[in-house]
RNA sequence: GGAGAGGUAUCGAAGUGGUCAUAACGAGGCGGUCUUGAAAACCGUUUGCCUUCACGGGCACAUGGGUUCGAAUCCCAUCCUCUCCGCCA
């Protein structure tokens, strides 16, 4: 969300930020939100010297009664009276105006980043680095389902039955090696001076609101029947919501913290032939990481998380690469976004396992996660990325650690949680 | 889930319809006096948001409504915390 002042001193950046972004729909709305912002003002200040008049009259009410001059003190209240209507009037038209504001604020955009691309949608995205060789092997690569089902490792036809389409059941050693991924991923962060956390799965709808836009929140978000509560999509939203109206001492910062959590969601929209298996689905598990820092470090915290990611997957003999998201791509609130994608010997092409944002003030601004500086208060930065996410970073992983003979490699930095074994060796 | 108590500043806590809500009182923090230094003592200071060029004004006592000329105080709803009981990994 931006500021309301910045957005009345500097229409025209808003205005061009909103063209970058190629939601050109929007731009009268900048003219309106101006307009209504300005009434609202008006109104404010109409109603607040009414209330000060009644505050004033409502005292000296209070002294006379107090001296028992009953019938002084009833004069007074006729005075009142004759502004509580045009008060009422002027309170409705506050709230309804300020509602307005509020509602137009939340749906325009963050201001890019200068050094985001501008593009119309993911096909514009632009890769930043390679690490480590693509190799395509001389055998075939079977789909992720199959080498699973190899090691007697995924159950989906049981899934279907219990949970429906989207779901899973990973079994023996691929349930292992997804278990150990996540201990291993945790730990890499805690080595990194990440503070462990395991939040609250659940959050309330004010948190939700907080730290995603209202695309993306009827997109992802599963809500509990008669609660006013929502599955996180993502550990990211409870980490974040942490810090709800808060105001952080300068000196704490920055809070980095590395999340475990399940994640849910409903993945509105097409399914892809790719999509098969532990691709795309409504339950995965997740270690995140987030930042709470100064504006001024957010860039240089980003490029450090996004880091952080390739060099776990890189311990893991896997080749990545990252690639920067353009304009028209970018997430409402976020400022500047990599995703970072595995390599797939089988595609012969690279697939999201992650994704870093810099969100600027946005979701300060809305949660209120204020940082008490030297110089005053000011809305603090925060930052979030994917540490690794199974079972799709598994997919990555097996495609990529499969040998000719059909075991699979266990690399060395997962041995410790696999029991010391050194390879997967197939069932069937 | 049942019963009870409670939610006021950084913390503890007073205030139960007005004339002490920035908010008593106590503690903590910050600045100062005193001291070789420190402690103690003493003095001062210590919420945030909105609005205004400014002076100023408004709002906030968990949250949202209501009653009233006027609400921390009375009424309704919701949330949270604590104690006891029940249930439970």
């Amino acid at each position: 969300m931006l500021d309301m002042k910045f957005v009345r001193e500097n229409p025209d950046i808003v205005k061009q930020n909103l063209r970058n972004k190629f939601q050109e729909e929007k731009l009268p709305l900048v003219d309106e939100v101006i307009e209504l912002d300005s009434r609202s003002r008006a109104a404010k200040q109409e109603a607040d010297s009414l209330r000060a008049g009644r505050n004033t009259i409502s005292k000296q009410i209070g002294a006379l009664m107090g001296q028992g001059k009953k019938e002084e003190a009833e004069e007074l209240k006729k005075q009142v009276s004759a502004n509580a209507a045009r008060l009422a009037e002027l309170e409705e038209q506050e709230n309804e105006l300020a509602d307005k504001v509020t509602k137009i604020m939340m749906t325009l955009p963050n201001i890019i980043d200068p050094s985001v691309p501008i593009g119309k949608d993911d096909s514009e995205n632009v890769e930043v680095t390679k690490y480590g060789d693509p190799v395509v092997p001389d055998f075939e690569i079977p789909y992720h389902t199959e080498i699973m089902e190899r090691f007697d490792g995924i159950d989906l036809d049981a899934a279907g039955r219990v949970a429906g389409n989207g779901f899973y059941y990973l079994m023996g050693d691929i349930a292992r090696l997804h278990s150990a991924v996540i201990s291993y991923a945790r730990d890499f962060m805690i080595d990194r001076g990440f503070t462990y956390c395991v939040p609250p799965f659940m959050i309330r709808s004010n948190v939700v609101t907080g730290v995603m836009s209202f695309a993306e929140m009827d997109a992802m978000m599963y809500k509990i029947e008669g609660e006013d509560l929502y599955l996180i999509g993502t550990s990211e939203h409870s980490m974040i919501g942490k810090f709800i109206n808060t105001i952080i001492e300068e000196e704490e910062l920055p809070k980095t913290l590395t999340s475990y959590s399940p994640c849910f969601r409903k993945e509105k929209g097409a399914h892809g032939i790719e999509e098969r298996g532990v691709y795309r689905i409504h339950q995965f598990e997740k270690q995140e990481m987030i930042v709470v820092c100064k504006p001024e470090d957010s860039p240089m915290w980003f490029d450090k998380l996004w880091q952080n990611t390739v060099d776990l997957f890189r311990s893991m003999d896997i080749p990545v690469r990252t690639l920067e998201c353009c304009s028209g791509d970018l997430a409402d609130l976020k400022v500047k976004s990599y995703d970072v994608e595995a390599w797939s010997p089988r595609q012969k092409k690279y697939f999201e396992v992650g994704s870093c944002s810099n969100l600027g003030d946005a979701q300060a601004r809305r949660l209120k996660i204020r940082v008490n500086g030297k110089d005053g208060k000011y809305f603090a930065h925060t930052l979030n990325n994917t540490v690794v996410a199974p079972p799709r970073m598994l997919i990555a992983f097996l495609e990529n650690n499969l040998n000719a003979d059909g075991s699979v490699n266990i690399p060395e930095v997962l041995r410790p949680y696999m029991g010391g074994i050194e390879k997967l060796v197939p069932k069937k």
